[in-house]
DNA sequence: AGCATTCTGAACATGAGTGTTCAGGATCGA
DNA sequence: TCGATCCTGAACACTCATGTTCAGAATGCT
């Protein structure tokens, strides 16, 4: 897929790009007119998997936060790509929609806040904010093979919420 | 500074660095004669900046944590820049400088775990990205207008620790 | 087999950023 | 005032990604 060169390499020609996604430069030409129409393409299907991924854990019920950082975990390549990607970082539509995305997930963590399972005292778009930095950082690590895939939303969690029995045993120190 | 203009756009063309530093095209070449040079002189200095603050923090003595944070947050401009930068990915050298800072911030809350004001739960490797990811949260959210400067590093103490005390009155929620 | 759609490789034009050179101007200390 | 040093603007060649075009091959459907 586009998205995973373009993860590991944000100023990939689009003859890469192309070959990466078996298809030849000209096929990718007919698809996307320009490299900024493949960008945005890319963005959008990434903020698709991340509002998915949201909503997704959203339903049912029990700990909805343990849930939404777990299913935030494994698309953190895309929150990578939307992060790092300067081309995004002026454009309105784009942001408007990551504005929504953060509101499902400011509404899932009001949801947690009731549950009893996060702090009610930081200002919620500020616990949005620190989520996805956590879940960035937890991601970045699992590629750099420092962390396991397992232990990751325990870490987050931890870090979130203070919540010792979330800490994997695997990595938590000694007590 | 070249580094303020990094920072807001990375693709930044070397004629435009030059016109912000106030310098010709032609005297940048002389200084840095390619712009890879210049982005690595560019990096090497913001980690002096990151490196000087975390050095400075850790002098005295009191809640280390809070002057560390306190000392990160002013910073957040060149850890953007070191951070959304792809070119510096697979750079070694700056892999392994940057390995260096993290071992002093990991010293200095080695220090803040046995003062107390840092839980000793966690994996100090995961602190340390943890720290440097929310500060780097702040700094961003300070830059858009969301969050004043003098409330960044308690937000940042708060989640990273549980205090409550940290939290900022201006911004905290109703308890 | 016939037809339509899609993909492909190659070629080409274009534009933009980069790096180089150089002659002349500005600055500053002796 | 002289000389050294640094800075400047302009011009130039070069590289490279991009976008476009097109004739032909491959695929798939009827």
């Amino acid at each position: 897929m586009a998205t995973d060169v373009l993860v590991a390499e944000p100023g990939a020609t689009l003859a890469t790009i192309a070959s990466a996604a078996g298809v030849s430069r000209t096929t990718l030409h007919s698809h996307y007119p320009t490299r900024q129409a493949l960008l945005r393409a890319v963005a959008e299907r990434a903020m698709r998997v991340c509002a998915e991924a949201i909503s997704g854990a959203a339903e049912g019920g029990g700990d909805v936060l343990a849930r939404v950082v777990a299913a935030l975990v494994p698309v953190g390549a895309h929150l990578a790509f939307l992060w790092r990607n300067p081309s995004f970082d002026h454009d309105p539509e784009l942001g408007a929609r990551w504005l929504e995305i953060e509101g499902e997930l400011r509404d899932v963590l009001e949801v947690a806040r009731e549950e009893g399972s996060l702090s009610a005292d930081l200002p919620d778009w500020w616990s949005v904010h620190a989520l996805f930095a956590l879940v960035y950082v937890a991601s970045e690590n699992i590629f750099l093979g420092r962390l396991a895939p397992l232990d990751a939303p325990g870490l987050v969690l931890a870090t979130l919420t203070s919540r010792r029995d979330a800490i994997p045993a695997r990595i938590g120190r000694p007590r």
